[in-house]
DNA sequence: TCTAGTACTTCACATTGACC
DNA sequence: GGTCAATGTGAAGTACTAGA
């Protein structure tokens, strides 16, 4: 396969440091900085100024420094910040959104090669002499089509996971419609447990779960400590099933008091004391734990939380002070029958999604090998 | 020994400024 | 003006310790 330099068919631009504008007025653009390469989650916008390096929908744009540089994208307008630049195709022979798949496959070479001692900065030497494979425009258009299609069914299946969720969601308001009881936390609480202080990854020892363990209504097991343990830590700290875990500290007031139903491991497993154990009667436990991470639950817990040098915490006494509103055990047990079939279906779609994206990889490593385009020829 | 508060660490992105 | 190391800042997570 024939290959071109960058340099030969881009100009690239970095850019230059900005002044968001807080009022958005009818002159405003937009301010276009690391994080909208990957979402619109945060969208800023700038005053127009002749210094700024402005894009079009046409450009790419890659990140130039931090632990994300090499990250690209396209398909924005707008005036980029001082880590990231612009990279304008000057050949016509090239068909841009193809240059942007080949880019985003390159992030781990754009990671090796940078340089910088502290913060990562992409080489500009290694950008520009990237060997870029030089195919017909309608064999790139070919390729980027079929990668295109793979890439809209992964849009497709997030959008399916995230509809899920709002629908779950839904489910749960509409416990909120039926008759409630207003109580505390306390008066569901048989008992609560801080976890032990002490310290470790031993390669041998008893799995023991810490914050990062804990995520909304989610124990998961992917990086779990191990410590090898006394007696009486063996004995104090284990977990039973259904106890509720709630996250006691946070340098982020949102994280505080997020929770967690213990569903059970392999084998027995223990907690330290980032995190507090809930047992509870009366109420379904998976029911108060989804009520605690929803918005309502968070503000409940927002009026206990402590703060001092910038850390939050929510003590013992502070979760018994919780005040909830309940509906009926039939109205939670029906939220969690709903809640499980609904989850269930969520866990398929994501397991379609993760083959979805292993296939898009290997047709990406093969499209750029010129792999890809001979199999289609023969399709 | 347990609890709860706080100091410390790590990571990521933004900004600055010296140097070429 | 471009490059890149240093620094600032905030978020998130971890470790330590005083006091009950």
């Amino acid at each position: 396969m024939e290959y071109v330099k960058l340099k030969e068919i881009c100009e690239i631009k970095k850019g230059k440091k900005i002044t968001e504008s807080k009022e958005i007025t009818e002159g405003s653009v937009r301010y276009i900085q690391i994080d909208d390469l990957r979402n619109n989650n945060n969208v800023k916008y700038c005053l127009p100024n002749s210094s700024y390096v402005y894009v079009e929908k046409r450009d790419l744009i890659i990140a130039w420094d931090g632990a994300n540089a090499g990250t690209v994208g396209f398909n924005l307008e707008g005036a980029i910040g001082s880590t990231l630049a612009k990279i304008s195709i000057t050949d016509s022979k090239i068909y841009e959104p193809f240059l942007a798949l080949y880019l985003q496959s390159k992030f781990d070479y754009f990671q090796k090669t940078s340089t910088g001692a502290t913060i990562p900065h992409i080489s500009r030497a290694a950008l520009e002499n990237l060997n870029v494979p030089l195919l017909s425009i309608e064999k790139q258009k070919s390729i980027y089509s079929l990668l295109n299609r793979i890439n809209k069914l992964i849009l497709l299946r997030q959008s399916q996971i995230s509809a899920l969720d709002e629908l779950i969601n839904a489910y749960f308001y509409d416990t909120l419609k039926t008759e409630l009881k207003s109580l505390a936390l306390n008066d569901l609480i048989i008992s609560t447990q801080n976890g032990m202080s002490r310290r470790g990854n031993d390669e041998e020892g008893q799995p023991v779960l810490k914050l990062k363990n804990v995520r909304n209504n989610i124990v998961n097991f992917n990086t779990i400590n191990r410590i090898d343990l006394t007696e009486r830590e063996l004995s104090t700290y284990q977990l039973d099933n259904n106890d509720l875990l709630v996250v006691r500290v946070n340098g982020n007031p949102r994280y505080v008091g997020r929770s967690a139903v213990f569903k059970g491991y392999r084998e027995p497993v223990y907690f330290n004391d980032h995190i507090i154990r809930v047992k509870v009667a009366n109420v379904n436990v998976a029911y108060l734990s989804y009520l605690l991470n929803s918005n309502l639950g968070i503000s409940e817990i927002q009026k206990n939380i402590k703060t001092s040098a910038g850390q939050y915490t929510i003590s013992r006494d502070g979760l018994n002070k919780i005040k909830l509103m309940l509906p009926n055990e039939i109205v939670q047990n029906e939220f969690i029958t709903k809640k499980d079939i609904v989850d269930s279906k969520k866990a398929k779609l994501k397991h379609s999604l993760e083959s979805l994206e292993t296939l898009y990889n290997a047709l990406l490593q093969k499209a750029f090998k010129g792999v890809l385009y001979q199999e289609q020829e023969y399709c």
